[in-house]
RNA sequence: GGGCCUGUAGCUCAGUUGGUUAGAGCACACGCCUGAUAAGCGUGAGGUCGGCAGUUCGAGUCUGCCUGGGCCCA
């Protein structure tokens, strides 16, 4: 350390510098990390040494069990963010724990490529160089995509490289390989061939902007202003008392009236007729109502209506019930297109909260509205709106115009349908009222456009049909991934009732999306028919060219190349693509079967929370269509990561922790001992304060570390100790490893990162650094290296060094092989080590007993040695002789065998059985001895050490005298 | 609005089947050491266990309601 120049004088009283004696810690290992340089070195040599292959082709050797991790795919779009690091670190924490316990692990990360996000961007690029969307060629756009993807794999995988996360990257998987194209397809077909799929056609969420139908997944909620209008549907049929009275409906899209057929209420509701009686004065407009108009509305409602309708006095008439009642449409009057009778419909849809209590009703517009009107026996859905949002040709009044602007700047404004058919409706005199309201209205994910509710063609799964396939038996497929969920272990649990409620209500499988960037739906329907094609040699070509050229081959191949022997003219090309979760549901297919080394089913999957509705649900849904089974044992879930305070992070809050930044300023070791920390199974907080106390933590296991090192440097296997000679204190810590040890191996078994880390720590704190390191301190800086008892201790704390560092590496792994590789430079990586077995004779109960009696003398002691040290009588415990007095024979039977100065660090000590607890404390008066500082009675002019250190010296005297280069402080 | 989950010291977490003055580590204050030194040891302060109401001899722990937060859905 010091070099002569930097030597402080020798003041001793006979001239000697003792200190040189002394055997101090010493180690290259340095008390401040460096993490963010140190780790790219400690990555390099992982790379060098091909890390994960090196781990996984050790323990095939051995004949390890296999465990497999199937990652599930993130989207390959913009960089990582502190999600995307906390859960590839958890499930870094299982690859490497499973490694330590002594599996062969197989993880495979892998992307989600395909889809509307990227589409949505690419479409973004183009439109940023000036170029239509219609202009560039489906392959050229596609290929854009691909582009586009591969970039961001690229970009994702270093930034979870640079976490330490292990895995195969080399043979990562992404769902656009043309091999898992073609995987995705097969699957696809398997839904096909077993009378699983069929066409539907039902409203749907529609997005005109992006052209395509959404899956509930990719709709998100905004507050949006929309039109609200009043309508008049006069009455047609219906009592006397409904005679010229009009039925009046309320609704926020204007733009579906061309599509009502029929108005729908509520049984338990009470409607009446009300007269307006007279209007408003000094409006600024021509009001649409009269006196003497006659309306039908809820009871609870009646009021809010009239003041909508500027109706100064209303009377109620009499109560109507509604049954059998029918209307005319409110622009019959205009085109005799809409010259149909309106029925009203009972449908408990129908509340009294707002509105009018009656429902205005679009088949083709509206989930209830479909439902309501298939439940009265009707059958004809119209189709009013084309997949750009403006009406058909045929649609009355209104051809060509548009529900939502598509184009521009304007995109995902309201077109001019809504305007057109209120002024038609004020043109027939049934607009009776017409506001605005800001309501949270479904909008896309992506494009933040709103949507519609449009009736269109699409593709299903059905989640009811017995299906007649050996794997699924003649259950339906609802029931069978029921019966998967019962058969999954999830940890936490309340995992299983969250994904069962959604499967046990969810509805039947919409897969199919009118876009370009995705998996075909490769299939040929019959025209006649509307059946798809079963030829297991057609699906077998579609297979092959997509595993050749990709899915590309399908939009560009001929359909000859397919149907072979098959009718080109009988048969439509199906073009529509895959919903995204379709692709992430099959990964399991072309991860898990067909690569060496693996299995099916996985034994986990470990995703956040959300994934309840997403990817597990889709893997298990994929997977017990097409095998019976959900692809996965066990399901682990995390939690959503919130700022310090708890709230959600955001750029425009400015709350956001980027992974990449924490790497750069303390260390991606940080972020891991972070993630080991929490409970990940809760939503989590990171911050300023949060990576403070972490990284605090961290210095502490770190000292640990360093101190054992430092204090080891010299130690061979030869100066081992055996069990039966160790003195008490260095059993009880091989008992505490012992304890730890079944600890560790559990909480790592059962995922609980928390268990392993908690008790390490406390374990370093309480039992290392406060009482083994301290109290053995003197030991190993002045005992003879050949004495026994300083021995014990080094071969303790060689077993403790072991320990920790096998630990701690799944947790840590960037410290512990920094450590390892400084205690043995020429050694394997210490990620290859397996957890060290524990002798069972380390149990120790009785010592465990011992010191914790001990550890309450104590207590009691630093506690009176501290009112002594307020009192300036003395100042380090060196100083000081206590006499304690034990009430407890228990407690005196503890020290048995114990040097109490030694337990104490006092210079002088001992234990007696008197009355209650108390320690006496002594402020000695002999000389300090020179080496080892105690003030001992043998000490004293013209001797200047104590016995034990006079002859220690002795010895390191003759050693140097021999030439032997005895390593003391360097 | 519905389903599921969640709220213990500044931070991260323990608190077994309800049972004595609610614990730990870190941070903080103060002190010791100066041979782990941008380290180590000790002492101390800090909590109406989200709130209210019940059950009970007794509730952080059980029940109900309310409230904050989250995920999913509408």
């Amino acid at each position: 350390m010091a070099d002569d120049a930097e030597k402080p004088p020798v003041d001793t009283k006979d001239g000697r510098d003792y200190r040189e004696t002394v055997f101090l810690p010493d180690t290259p290992f340095p008390m401040r990390a460096g993490l963010p340089q140190k780790e790219p070195q400690i990555l390099a040599r992982w790379a060098e040494l091909d890390l994960y292959k090196a781990m996984r082709a050790e323990r095939q050797r051995a004949g390890a069990p296999l465990f497999v991790l199937h990652d599930g795919p993130p989207y390959a779009n913009g960089a990582i963010h502190i999600g995307h690091a906390l859960q590839k670190t958890l499930k870094d924490f299982v690859v490497r724990s499973r490694f330590l316990l002594g599996y062969d692990v197989d993880f495979v990360p892998g992307w989600d490529c395909h889809g509307l996000p990227i589409e949505w961007k690419i479409e973004e690029e183009l439109r940023s160089q000036g170029r239509r969307k219609d202009e560039v060629s489906k392959a050229e756009f596609r290929t854009r995509c691909r582009e586009y993807a591969a970039h961001w794999i690229d970009v994702q995988r270093e930034g979870f490289k640079r976490l330490g996360v292990i895995g195969d990257w080399e043979n990562r998987y992404a769902t656009m390989d043309y091999g898992s194209e073609a995987a995705i397809v097969a699957e696809f077909h398997k839904f096909v061939a077993s009378g699983q799929l069929y066409r539907g056609s039902k409203p749907v969420m529609w997005s005109p902007v992006e052209r395509t139908a959404l899956a509930d997944a990719e709709v998100e909620y905004h507050d949006h202003v929309s039109p609200t209008i009043w309508v008049k549907f006069p009455v047609t049929e219906g009592s006397d008392a409904t005679r010229g009275a009009s039925v009046v409906i309320w609704t926020t899209t204007p733009w579906t009236i061309p599509a009502n057929r029929a108005i729908s209420y509520n049984p338990d509701i009470a409607y009446s007729v009300y007269e307006v009686e007279a209007m408003e004065q000094g409006l600024e407009f021509e009001p649409w109502a009269r006196p003497g108009d006659r309306l039908i509305v809820a009871d609870k409602l009646a009021a809010d209506v009239m003041a909508a309708a500027k109706v100064a006095k209303h009377r109620r008439v009499e109560a109507v019930d509604c049954q059998g009642m029918e209307c005319e449409h409110p622009l019959a009057n205009l085109d005799s297109h809409y010259r149909f009778a309106v029925p009203l419909l009972a449908g408990d849809h129908v509340t009294d909260d707002a509105g009018t209590g009656f429902v205005h009703t679009a088949p083709g517009h509206g989930a209830d509205d479909y439902l309501v009107w298939l439940a009265h026996g009707h059958r004809e859905i119209p189709d009013t709106v084309d997949p750009d949002g403006a009406y058909y040709p045929h649609v009355a009044l209104f051809g060509g115009l548009k529900v939502l602007e598509t184009d521009g700047k304007k995109a995902g404004k309201f077109g001019p349908a809504n305007g057109a058919v209120m002024e038609k409706l004020i043109e027939a005199g049934r607009l009776l009222a017409r506001g605005r309201l800001e309501h949270s209205y479904p909008h896309s994910w992506r494009s933040k456009a709103p949507v519609i509710f449009r009736n269109t063609p699409q593709w299903f799964i059905r989640m009811d049909e017995p299906v007649d396939t050996k794997e699924l038996g003649g259950r339906t497929l609802r029931e069978a991934a029921l019966e998967a969920i019962e058969a999954t272990t999830f940890y936490p649990a309340g995992g299983k009732n969250r994904i069962r409620s959604m499967v046990e209500s969810r509805p039947d499988w919409l897969i199919s999306r009118q876009r370009a960037w995705g998996a075909p739906l490769a299939m040929f329907v019959d025209k006649e028919t509307g059946q798809p094609l079963h030829d297991p040699e057609v699906d077998k070509r579609i297979v092959d060219a997509i595993r050749a050229e990709g899915a590309d081959a399908w939009f560009n191949r001929p359909v000859t190349d397919f149907l072979g022997s098959h009718d080109p003219d009988r048969y439509e090309k199906v073009e529509d693509i895959l919903d995204v979760w379709f692709d992430s549901g099959s990964t399991h297919a072309f991860t898990l079967e067909n690569r060496a080394h693996t299995r099916w089913p996985a034994d986990l999957y470990l995703e956040g929370s959300d994934q309840h509705r997403g990817w597990f649900q889709s893997s298990l849904l994929e997977s017990s269509g097409t095998r019976g089974r959900a692809p996965y044992d066990a399901i682990l879930t995390h939690g959503f990561t919130m700022d310090e305070n708890g709230e959600k992070m955001s750029k425009s809050k400015g709350n956001v922790v980027d992974p990449e930044q924490v790497i750069k300023d303390n260390g991606a070791e940080i972020i891991r001992l972070w993630a080991a920390m929490i409970d990940y199974s809760d939503d989590s907080r990171i911050g300023k304060t949060v990576l403070q106390t972490t990284s605090d933590a961290y210095r502490k296991l770190r000292n640990t570390v360093r101190y054992m090192l430092g204090a080891l440097s010299d130690y061979t296997a030869d100066e081992a100790v055996e069990l039966e000679q160790m003195p008490p204190l260095e059993r009880y810590v091989l008992h505490r490893l012992w304890e730890l040890d079944a600890q560790v191996r559990d909480a790592y078994a059962r995922y609980a990162f928390q268990d392993v880390i908690r008790p390490v720590l406390e374990f370093c704190q309480d039992d290392l650094s406060a009482l083994f390191f301290d109290i053995r301190k003197d030991s190993l800086y002045c005992d003879r290296p050949d004495d026994l008892g300083r021995r014990a201790a080094r071969t303790v704390m060689d077993a403790v060094f072991e320990r920790l560092t096998a630990w701690l590496s799944p947790l840590i792994p960037f410290t512990t092989e920094e450590a390892w590789t400084t205690r043995y430079p020429d050694a394997h990586s210490n990620c290859l080590r397996v957890i060290p077995t524990t002798p069972a004779d380390w149990r120790n109960d009785a010592e465990a007993e011992r010191w914790a009696k001990v550890k309450a003398v104590i207590a009691h002691v630093t506690g009176e040695l501290e009112v002594k040290r307020r009192e300036k009588a003395i100042g380090s415990a060196l100083d000081a002789e206590v006499g304690v007095s034990l009430a407890d024979a228990a407690d005196l039977a503890a020290f048995e065998g114990l040097d109490p100065a030694e337990v104490f660090r006092t210079s002088a000590a001992a234990v007696a059985l008197a009355g209650d607890m108390s320690a006496a404390v002594h402020v000695l008066d002999h000389a300090k001895c020179e080496r080892c500082w105690r003030r001992l009675p043998e000490v004293g002019p013209p001797k200047f050490l104590c016995e034990r250190c006079d002859n220690a010296v002795e010895a390191w005297d003759a050693k140097r005298a021999n030439g032997a280069h005895g390593k003391a402080s360097a």
